[in-house]
RNA sequence: CGAGAAGUAGCACAGCUUGGUAGUGCACUUGGCUUGGGACCAAGGGGUCGCAGGUUCGAAUCCUGUCUUCUCGACCA
């Protein structure tokens, strides 16, 4: 099925993107670059997201704060890479009303400086960790270049912030909570991720260590889709962060912070849309099920109350389309909305007792006994989640190019795109020369599988591991 | 931030070359009629032509600046 509306995605996906999301009502452009509205629609697609990692985040056992918005410039500049990384795209605040400030204030790029000025405040003793905080909240970075959800000068997020009081602890915590964000995409967006290590060079500015999971698009761009980080003992000596041991004796806690955001909205526009809409994954589309009654006969109308009763009754959402509008332009509708399943109601169906579901995934359609709607249902969403998670990986996993040679790595990289794997020796200037060669990034060195199996694609020294390449949004 | 393109009703566009009453289609409202893949008829509502200056008796139209969007680079989640 087409959408008039949509340009074509295999013409110009780009232009593609931005009419899905414009015509499926999920953002509006407001008045300022880069800083995009959120409408209702895309909006409750954000608060699955929220509530699906929330309560991971809980169970893990961290709890939700709130800081501050303004981080005074003295307080950016405690830690030195980490100004020297964000120095260049945070917004400055430098007027009280008419009055200028003495001292400039940003507005938070990242918070990990504001977490720090805190905890050195409320850390004593090693009874006082671990110190497991999130918060959700908008941040602001001065990009030059935006896209809705992908690239956006305000960004809606969640970071996580944690001191240990071991080394180990704190690693265990960086990798659980990229565990959890490998999950929920997994199993909720139905999008497999490359999970592993940045390099030194892509590391998160202040931290020891970077992980990230990236998800690959369907136009072979590579997605960063959530980032965690341990900090060592970094910040906490900047900050001056100490605490007493048991041992009684002063020691520096281990620091990890982690976060993800709205792009994973765009990724999963990305991953799974087609020509016709939006396509959403059953677990994190807002409405299940679109209900178009096909004529307001008293069957018709009886039948529906009748399937309501069960959608409520099992918490599956849904919703009713009962305008005036023609069927065509309400299946039409559906499909943009990416509703996973749409139910036909109508006279010719019920009259074998019947109703019509529609897959968005496949547009099949299913003749289903109105006794058997909701169990139909059920089996339907999990199997639409499934599809989709299957069609997303084959298609990944198809754009997964293991390369020996640095002519195929430049080839690759002038067509189709999508994740170079090869060997490296680890040294930041072959990285450096690929990236200003062939606008190929590092997206990350792979926990399995990483062990080199021949020289640098680069250098050609002895490599030191394998690591995946990518152009990326 | 560099190069290019574009901004006229919610959306897509015409009008601009050659200055002189703001247009079309879809969408929207009301009524009617219809309903299994983007129906039809009728009557309506909606625009300081992105914004600010300038030229002119008069600017959507010509000039300058600026903002926003899109594309391609550089920078970054």
């Amino acid at each position: 099925m087409n959408n008039e509306k949509i340009t074509k995605r295999d013409e110009d996906f780009a232009k593609w993107y931005t009419d899905v999301i414009k015509v499926a009502d999920l953002v509006d452009y407001s008045s300022v670059k880069g800083s995009m509205i959120i409408r209702p629609y895309g909006y409750a697609i954000w608060e699955n997201m929220v509530d699906a990692l929330d309560k991971e985040f809980k169970r893990t056992g961290h709890t939700n704060v709130q800081m501050p918005m303004f981080i005074p410039e003295s307080l950016l500049q405690v830690e030195k890479d980490h100004v020297e990384g964000f120095a260049p795209e945070v917004a400055w605040v430098t007027h009280g009303g008419n009055t200028p400030l003495e001292e400039r204030m940003c507005v938070r790029p990242t918070s990990e400086t504001l977490f720090c000025d805190h905890f050195k405040k409320i850390v004593k003793s090693y009874r006082d960790l671990p110190l497991l905080y999130n918060q959700w909240c908008t941040i602001v970075r001065w990009e030059k270049t935006t896209r809705p959800f992908l690239r956006s000068r305000e960004i809606l997020w969640q970071e996580g912030h944690t001191l240990h009081a071991t080394e180990k602890e704190a690693k265990e915590e960086t990798l659980q909570m990229l565990r959890i964000y490998e999950n929920f995409q997994r199993d909720y967006l139905a999008m497999p991720v490359l999970v592993g290590k940045k390099t030194d060079k892509e590391k998160f500015a202040g931290a020891e260590e970077t992980y990230t999971i990236e998800a690959m698009m369907y136009d072979g761009v590579a997605l960063q889709n959530g980032t965690s980080h341990y900090f060592g003992q970094g910040f906490a000596k900047a900050f001056d962060i100490k605490f007493l041991s048991k041992e009684n004796k002063l020691e520096t806690p281990y620091q990890t912070s982690w976060g993800c955001t709205t792009r994973m909205i765009g990724g999963l526009i990305m991953t799974h849309s087609d020509d016709a809409g939006l396509v959403l994954p059953p677990k994190i589309a807002p409405i299940k099920v679109d209900i178009i009654p096909i004529r307001n006969t008293d069957e018709v109308v009886s039948t529906i109350k009748e399937i309501e009763e069960k959608l409520k009754e099992n918490g599956i959402s849904y919703t009713i389309d009962d305008s005036d509008k023609s069927p065509g332009y309400r299946f039409a509708e559906a499909e943009v909305k990416g509703y996973p399943l749409r139910m036909e109601v109508g006279p010719r169906d019920l009259e074998s007792g019947e109703v019509t579901l529609v897959r968005r995934d496949t547009i099949e359609k299913i003749k289903v006994k109105v006794e058997n709607v909701l169990s139909t249902i059920q089996n339907l969403l999990e199997e639409i989640q499934e599809n989709l998670y299957n069609r997303a990986l084959m298609r990944r996993d198809s754009m997964i190019y293991t390369i020996n040679t640095y002519d195929e790595l430049k080839a690759m990289s002038e067509k189709a795109g999508g994740f170079a794997f090869v060997n490296w020796c680890g040294d930041v200037s072959c990285e450096e020369k690929i990236k200003d060669d062939l606008s190929l990034k590092s997206r990350c060195i792979p926990f399995i599988g990483a062990e080199p199996d021949g020289n640098c694609i680069c250098c050609g020294k002895t490599a030191t591991t394998k690591i995946y390449f990518g152009k990326q949004y």
